[in-house]
Parts: C-alpha cells; structure tokens; sequence
DNA sequence: TGCATGTTGTGCGTTATACGAACAAATGTC
DNA sequence: GACATTTGTTCGTATAACGCACAACATGCA
C-alpha cells in the first residue's frame, strides 16, 4: 500500500468515536483532543462532522454519540455470517444448560462478544455483543490464545495489563503459558472466578471444517450453583455437541 | 458550522462501512463504489484505510469487517446513561414477565434496540443491541411516533417504505395517525402480527424526569400464547411499574 | 484467439483539508 | 475584580485527498 492509499482524516474520525467509549460520558473539543491525542482544531471537525450526519449531538458545548453510531458496529454483525450462524446454535446450547452461552472472537488482546443468549444475569456488568473483556482471564480467551502458536500468545500477553481481578486471577505469564498448553491439549478451559467473584464458566474453541479455531463458545454459571471442577462433567458434552454442530456449517 | 468545519474523507468513510450493512456478505471496491455512489478511487483508500487500522480484512479482491468495528457502536452503548440504567430493569421486567422484555429508542423512520432481555426468541431474526426495525409497525416504534408532534410523525411516514409484512400490517397512512392518538391516549401500543405472524407486543414509553418520551419498553410474545387483546391485562401492570421506576432516576 | 466487459491500480492537476499558531471567549482562582 | 488557565475558534499555508483518465489485468463468450 501507498502512502497516499489511507485517508487520515477517517482514521482520525474513527479514534474520535473510540474515544467515547473510554469516559462514558459527553466530550468536550478538548476533552476529546487530550483523548486522542488529536489537535483541537482536528477533533472539532470531526465531531461537527459527526453532528452534522446525525452520529453526535451538540449542545455548543458538548457532544454526544447518537444510536445512529450503532448502525457501524451492525454493519459487522449482519454482514458477517459467523454471528448468525452461531446464534441459533448458542440458543439451543443455552436453553439445554440453563445457563447464558455466548460465542467470542479475539481482537488483539480481548475478546469481543458476537453472540449471546442470556437465561439470567449472572454477571454485574452488562454482556451484549461487541463487549470486551481482557482474553487471559476469560474462558474463551484462554481458548483463542490457546489455539495461536505460543510466541504469538506470548506476545499478547506481553501486551496485555494483567490485573488480578480476583483473588483467583492468574497473572504469571508462565503460568498461564501453561495453561494454554493444558487447554489445548484437553480441548477447553474452564475460569473459576478469575474475573468476577462468584462466576465460572467452560469454554471450547469453534473450529471451521479445516480444523482452524475461528472463534469460541461458552457456558457462564454462578458459583454458588456449581463448582468449577463439577463444570467439565456437566457442560462440556453440551458444548462439544455444539462444537461438532457448528464444524459442519463453518466453512 | 461554516463550509470548512467538515471531514468529507471521514464522513464519505463511515458511508463505506454502512455499505457492508445493505449486502451481508464482504464487498469488492467496484461494488462498495456503486453501493455508496462515491469514486472508485475514494472507496478504495477508504477500504485501505480501514484495513490498515484492523476494522476491515483484505485478501487481495474483497475487502470483510473485522469485529473491532463493534468497537465503534460499542462507544455509544457504554458512554450512552439510557442503555446502562434501562437494562437491570429489562432483566427484572423480563424475569416476572417470562416474556423477552426490550427497550429501543428511535432514529429517523426507524427503532434501534438499545437493550434486551430475551427469555427465549420468539422471532425469526436475531434481534441485539443495534438492531433496527421499521417504526409504522413495531409496538415500540407506534409509541414513539406517538409522543411527536402529528405533523412529525407524518414527516417520517412519509419518508416510511409502508410494506405489509403480513396481512395485519397497517399500511394506510390516516389508519396510523389515527392509531398514534390512540396511543397517546391510552399510554400504550399494541401489535398483533404486523410484523411477524405469530408474534404480538405491548410496549409503554420511558419518560424522563420532565415527562418528555426518550425511548420505549416493550414485552413480546408468541401468538400462540397469548392472544393480543388478552396482552394489557397480563402485561401492562408489569410495563408500568418498570415505566414508573425508570422515570424516577432518569433525568 | 479475438473481442467485449468489468475490475483494479496509478499518475496527475485541481481542490480541499490538516496543521500550528495566534486570537477570542469562558472559566476558575485568589 | 484582576489574573491565570483552559477552551473554542479563526486564519494562512504546506500538504494531502479528490476525481478523472488511462493502463494493466482478469473473465466470459463467440
């Protein structure tokens, strides 16, 4: 690619809109600019940009994103045929454990939610697709990273912040180097609330008809309603019959 | 906002990844040209663009989003109070109900799903955060045309591609006037059939503090379940109290 | 093979944008 | 109320993007 192939000026409006999902709140111009790291001459023509299409509101003080913005994110979702193909699937695979199960990608060091189908809320934050959560302490996070050479999870990691969530967070690189090896080997991965007090959840890798590990499934469950080690014996035959379901659609 | 204060790159950009929306499926420059309108030239550095960011991948021929674009609707829903503060109520008004419980709010002629509690689908598409329906006949959308002024409202039927999805489908532009005071009157909305046979809703505006409409709850059920003149009686209680509550922190 | 059709990539003159700084207007502080 | 700081806006200029035209390549058909 040439030089002059790339518009500065979209990439500079697209960090503008990433910018608001870091402060959860309206932006300023200069809010904005010290965010980016943008001139604020720069950050006013892209939001009055954005304004003027109907992406923001502006008040003539600050700006905020519209739901017009969420066309972008669905623009993926409903051209993009893993979604909705893994959807029914992971209905189906919810209301046979009774639990939410949800299907993820991995997007440089998190994982980004494609699917879900919720029985309850067993989470304090909200999941919906296009959340992220850090790959090393999520179960399908272990699984996707699981399935990369290792100098290429290593280097994720070594990008990653590893914060210990929980008392129970892994956070050695080594340790969890060691994991992925485990993972890999018994084909899934199961968290006992490395990410959230009271939460576990079983993942396994979705693999498309050449064996290439595209995406990952899982079954997340309160705590106080099964042990981790008693996950394996009650999901994984659910999630395995999905994972075999889903091999044959997936090309 | 004067002739220079706007990015023509960014916003001919973000028309390009509205493009993918139309299609579902991954999109060669020439088409992603005709889809937009904009020069085969400016699509392609566009296309460029994106994939060297990492929101779109290219082999060479077709250009295919990546899920990092969910980065961009994502920014709305978790910098936005409404879908934050909506949702555990959702989850509550799903959970007493039985019923899938969601809440959208409305951009031009249409809705957008801002939140969603599914119990089970009930519908034949896949319906998350993002997702867009026509307002003339959905519950949620009869609602929050019937909060606009009438003169609005027949603004945006005019705009309105009036189909009739089944044969309940009100198409008639004075039968949905009509309809909206009816609404208005009756602080509730309900469809039977007209989107989806099989599929009927009640849904009650959410109101701000200051009494102004700023989205719409709705319960949706199967047909078979429930008939839709037996839906007040069962739901509304249940749509209120959730109105009642979200009024008091919304300001 | 030869022709027609369609697509992608590139060079170039014109036009429009981003930059940085300087100015103006709020905002906060003592 | 005066000063200091932050924020929004304007302006001239170097630079980058735009759209057109053309070349290169692939594909389909007779």
């Amino acid at each position: 690619m040439r030089e002059t192939d790339f518009v500065s000026g979209f990439a500079r409006g697209l960090k503008v809109i990433e910018a608001f999902e870091e402060t959860r709140q309206r932006l300023s111009i200069a809010e904005a600019s010290k965010l980016t790291g943008l001139d604020r001459a720069t950050v006013r023509r892209s939001l009055l940009t954005l304004a003027e299409l109907g992406y923001a509101d502006y008040d003539g003080k600050f700006f905020a994103l519209t739901p017009k913005v969420l066309r972008l994110g669905h623009a993926y979702l409903s051209a993009t045929p893993l979604p909705v193909l893994i959807q029914p699937h992971l209905d189906q695979l919810s209301e046979k454990a009774g639990q939410s199960a949800s299907a993820s990608v991995l997007d440089n060091t998190e994982i980004v939610y494609i699917a879900r189908a919720s029985q309850r809320r067993v989470m304090s934050i909200n999941l919906t697709p296009g959340s992220r959560l850090p790959a090393y302490c999520a179960s399908m996070g272990r699984v996707l990273l699981a399935a990369l050479p290792e100098t290429e999870a290593r280097a994720i990691l070594s990008r990653t912040e590893l914060r210990a969530n929980t008392e129970n967070t892994k956070t050695d690189v080594e340790v969890l180097v060691a994991e992925f090896r485990r993972v890999r080997e018994q084909g899934y991965a199961v968290i006992d609330q490395e990410l959230e007090i009271g939460l576990c959840s079983i993942a396994v890798p979705v693999e498309n008809d050449r064996g290439q590990t595209i995406a990952a499934i899982n079954i997340g469950a309160p705590a106080a309603h099964l042990s981790a080690v008693d996950m394996p014996a009650r999901y994984l035959p659910l999630l395995k019959n999905t994972q075999q379901a889903l091999r044959l659609v997936l090309r």
